[in-house]
DNA sequence: ACCTGTGATGATTGCGATAACACTGGATCA
DNA sequence: TGATCCAGTGTTATCGCAATCATCACAGGT
């Protein structure tokens, strides 16, 4: 449209098209400080009929101000993260910060070059997911002396700050509401928990529960990959053809507990009378199955929003406050799988 | 663990702990230049113990490049999206580049700032979601001289290059299977259609195949927001309690179509003799329902790999190298909710 | 013994912006 | 009338790093 000169637009270019400093046409682009209307007006005509794109390297370099925080999660296809990002970038939109996601992929090696990548941009602040780190990442993370926020995860010690669930109590409370609807025979299907810290966590507080009230888990099954939903069906028949007796089954997430209840379904089973089902999440995306799935909601939603709030608390007090440390409370929602006590 | 000074750290602290010039260390960081083995090791050493991770704001402005590529798509928990920015960051993994993503809700205004936003970081490319952007966003893209992907749609005219399906014609194959399939009352049941482009161009295409054949649509029905399985639900209950001589039903997207599909199977329909059912998007997420939803495939992950080939292959060529205009074909599949001729 | 080439290192400069301070001229006040 | 103030503007000095060129020692060829 306009000139399509090579070299990029600068502050001096478009200082020169107004007649005007370098620090003037600054001022005026950031509307800080006094500029007269006359030539606030004559600076900004210049800055777009050039086309001028301020260069935010330079401004972050001379203000040693980054409006950058650095959002580090295992994965995006998972459907909990999408949900943990809206969270956070509802509220930071209203704060001038933004968020920059790395992913990575529930390797603590990728974690580390990640997160080295990320801070070597020198962001206002991180949140990142769970509590187990590398060492060199937890080193890298205080020594950034930016504010700091482990989401997701409660059962462990944060670096600074951290908001999440105790997964621990998200087992715990569901193995607690299973006995009281007086099921005695249960299974649990789940991923490989090798990485999946959280899902373990809530395996641990499971069993735990149980053991105390004299009950063991009858039959296990993990996986890794595939489709959930599919995974839930053959996982479900196949803990079914080996344990007949069963009379619960603990999904450690809501899709493969899809998978088992639609499969269960069509094989006539009467839920939850006969077989209990719950799983972990609550997806709402899962509202209008035959059956709605018990289930535990992660609070992920208000995860993502309160770290966002501590980060920009953090941020617009200049780095002084002190580490937080939030505990929401996962909320169990019976659904049609569970019996009511 | 180490010092806990609040300046942070710079090149030449490292410099001054290992006795070589600034220089030297950010060669050995770089991994650039000859540096012998020696002073590599000491190098790295220092900047080991010291903790330090280097400013790329800093590098960035001194060498005038920058390893990010700007992603910039309307939503996150749309479960087509990160399918894409798999693709995306699979391939730019291998490159040194790095993806960075912007969200703008569908909206066109917080698509320009989110664009002028990014574009001040002056990253090494642009991947953006759509053909449909504002006149500024436009001019933007095209002034930035980098290298620009449009992705997802093929319909219309391009900044530079573009990547994706025509969704005018993921529609007419849609309306022409269904046609040759030998239904011919069909509805239609969708999103609103004012934000989304591609659903309007599939609708329109959709349409038009009909008329040819002299078939028009006898019901339709749109939404926003909410579950979209429990919509799906919903939308077909009511479509079917108005018009009673349908034999077929194409939605919008896989979501709903789930929903109806379940509700249709719950009263008892015969599927897909007395009705047939289509969506779109091939989410396999989806595989595992009682019956599989026909749908096409709008090659997400693909389409993504290719955006991100193609920058890289400009970045790596210094900008050389002419625009790409890549249509993928949308690919069909009967599931079992659509007769097969 | 001389020149040359090369590997290893250092010194200087500049990237594009902002912070901090310096300046200006007219309004305001006693 | 002269001192004072302040809105509005410009000047200068960084910010932390990499490009570029300069330097230097030493190996090898003639």
């Amino acid at each position: 449209m306009n000139t399509h000169r090579n070299r990029t637009l600068t502050l001096r270019d478009v200082s020169e098209a107004s007649g005007v400093s370098e620090m003037t046409v600054s001022r005026v682009l950031r509307n800080r400080g006094d500029v007269s209307d006359a030539t606030r007006e004559r600076v900004l005509e210049a800055a777009k009929t050039l086309g001028y794109v301020p260069n935010k390297i330079a401004g972050a370099l001379a203000s040693q101000r980054v409006n950058l925080v650095a959002v580090v999660i295992p994965s995006m296809s998972n459907m909990v993260f999408p949900e943990v990002m809206s969270g956070i970038s509802d509220t930071l939109d209203e704060t001038g910060l933004q968020p920059v996601v790395g992913v990575t992929g529930y390797s603590r090696d990728k974690e580390e070059r990640v997160l080295y990548e990320m801070l070597s941009w020198r962001p206002s602040g991180v949140i990142i997911a769970g509590l187990e780190h590398s060492e060199a990442s937890r080193a890298m993370l205080s020594a950034s002396g930016i504010p700091v926020v482990e989401i997701m995860d409660t059962d462990g010690t944060p670096v600074d700050s951290v908001v999440g669930i105790s997964h621990r109590r998200a087992g715990e409370k569901m193995a607690q509401a299973i006995l009281k609807d007086g099921y005695e025979h249960i299974a649990f299907l789940g991923t490989k928990m090798s990485t999946d810290h959280r899902a373990r966590k809530r395996f641990e507080g499971f069993t735990e529960v149980l053991a105390k009230a004299g009950v063991e888990i009858e039959d296990r099954e993990f996986y890794s990959g595939g489709s959930a939903l599919v995974k839930g069906r053959e996982m479900t028949k196949e803990v079914l053809d080996r344990s007949t007796d069963l009379d619960f089954i603990y999904y450690s997430n809501d899709l493969i507990g899809a998978g088992g209840l639609l499969y269960l379904l069509e094989q006539g089973y009467d839920i939850p009378g006969e077989m209990g089902l719950a799983g972990f999440n609550g997806l709402n995306l899962l509202k209008g199955l035959p059956r709605e799935l018990a289930s535990m909601d992660s609070c992920r939603y208000e995860i993502g929003k309160t770290a966002a709030e501590i980060i920009s608390r953090r941020v617009s007090s200049d780095g002084e406050g002190a580490s937080e440390r939030i505990i929401l409370e996962p909320k169990l929602s019976y659904g049609d799988t569970l019996r009511r006590h």
